[in-house]
DNA sequence: CTAACCTACAACCATATGGTTGTAGAACAC
DNA sequence: GTGTTCTACAACCATATGGTTGTAGGTTAG
């Protein structure tokens, strides 16, 4: 298995960011489903095509997605494996938060006895 | 099982902002790890009350931690639930990205016979 | 070649964000 | 009662954010 290198804080701020805009979640599903150019995707909204290649821009520095350049155009493809440490990310706190469920149940127990 | 109440995008988006700073991330690790007053998190940070205070209204709005008031202090609870609503989340991205990896892959080795 | 299309990027604007200090009230300690 | 502690909240400031329009360059179509 491949060793993902670790993300910097700056690295969650971002990715954070980048999903904290319902605009942005959705250029990002849609390049999911299927990867288009950025003004394929700016078509899709009702914004300009300058607000749409800033949400592509906020998710490209988040790592959520890639350009691919394809003669005039830019293929916005989206990029699995981020969105998979994201995942492990809240995963983490889940499981703390798991963790210390349990302990305090076990401390609970252990008073009752 | 109890039903989950849907997340509006409103809602997604207060949680993904809220955990789009790392002060934020850190308070909520720690009222995690142990229920605290506000106060007592503000002394573990280089920066004043009022900007902690700030921080945990933040993550309040976000449901990701709840206030309960005990005496003259407030004492943080991090809420396990959302913390598992943001991973589902995240886990329905992930999940769109593997189907549609399995799908590229299904047609690449139907145009391979 | 010329026109249309796609992208990049700058300039600008209103509002939100993350920090500060200061004021004031409620609860506890003595 | 008095002083200290904890909290709430307002006011303020610098910067970031999410949107706009406009300009300019590279690519494709006819």
């Amino acid at each position: 298995m491949v060793v993902e290198h670790d993300l910097t804080e700056d690295d969650v701020d971002r990715i954070f960011h980048a999903l904290a805009d319902r605009t942005r979640r959705d250029v990002l599903g849609r390049a999911i489903g299927r990867e288009q150019s950025v003004s394929a995707l700016a078509r899709q909204y009702d914004m300009s095509f300058a607000a749409v290649q800033k949400h592509v821009a906020v998710l490209e520095r988040a790592g959520l997605v890639v350009k691919e350049p394809r003669g005039r155009e830019q293929i916005v493809h989206a990029n699995g494996p981020t969105i998979t440490q994201a995942v492990a990310l809240l995963d983490q706190y889940e499981q703390l938060w798991i963790d210390r469920a349990n302990q305090i149940a076990t401390i609970l127990h252990t008073e009752k006895e």
